[in-house]
DNA sequence: CGGGATCCACAGGGATACTG
DNA sequence: CAGTATCCCTGTGGATCCCG
């Protein structure tokens, strides 16, 4: 019972917090890429992340850090190296992402045919064009 | 192998665009209440969600509508009734919601510590205050 | 290379008022 | 009750330039 009656207002509150960093989209990214390769360098997450930009990449990065998710090991050499890697506590949030990551690959397919039907829907509901010039 | 190679660029996007509902707050808050309550009305999530505006809570809905995880059923009545609860798509992704949930649960607290650490940190580094009073 | 600082644009989202 | 419509403001985040 312990963990399942999270959801009484009380903790709502706990999942706000929490939720306003791990359901930010890049730090999952984050995450599953350290998960998955244990270091990177920040260039290197620059490019397996797609479109994010350095800018998102540092705050994202700062605020695992300092979440207690990520470390930040820099190398004082030049040009200057900093690699990132999951903390143990990182590595627990992994399997929830991990989780969350597998059911969008099975899933993504399924959502997209729903949005398909239910746009259709909504187009032939709709008025398909105010046409105001038909009358003349 | 097939479920685990999801992270190459490819699936990125995928995810992307799962992230982008999942990820969410609300959508979270929502299919969590949907899940434990079965089925509710629109006033009644907007109680349970606590700090959700009728705006916001309505956009979600929609969304979650669109993307097949939630049923919405209007019972024309005076006064006006409607119900939703979740689809079976919507109670597959409970499962990896309710993982995170209680992760959440379970590490808030250490999150919480972290942080505090790193903030007495930085503080420590930064100068204490730039106070400009001081010379008058 | 790995950022910090700055500027700016846009959308997310709250508050409020109205409707069927 | 369950929305829709409007206004408006803030934060998020991209682009750019610079620095150690």
């Amino acid at each position: 019972m312990s963990l399942h009656d999270t959801s009484q207002h009380a903790n709502c509150t706990a999942m706000s917090d929490v939720l306003n960093r791990i359901g930010d989209k890049w730090s999952v990214m984050v995450v599953g890429m350290l998960g998955r390769n244990g270091t990177l360098r920040f260039n290197e997450l620059k490019r397996l992340i797609n479109g994010v930009s350095q800018r998102m990449l540092t705050l994202t990065l700062r605020n695992l850090e300092r979440d207690g998710l990520v470390t930040r090991t820099i190398y004082p050499e030049v040009p200057p190296r900093v690699e990132y890697s999951l903390t143990e506590l990182g590595k627990t949030l992994q399997q929830p992402i991990s989780a969350l990551w597998d059911w969008s690959a099975e899933n993504h397919q399924a959502i997209i045919e729903a949005r398909a039907i239910y746009d259709a829907r909504e187009a032939a509901a709709s008025p398909p064009e105010p046409r105001r010039a038909a009358y003349a």
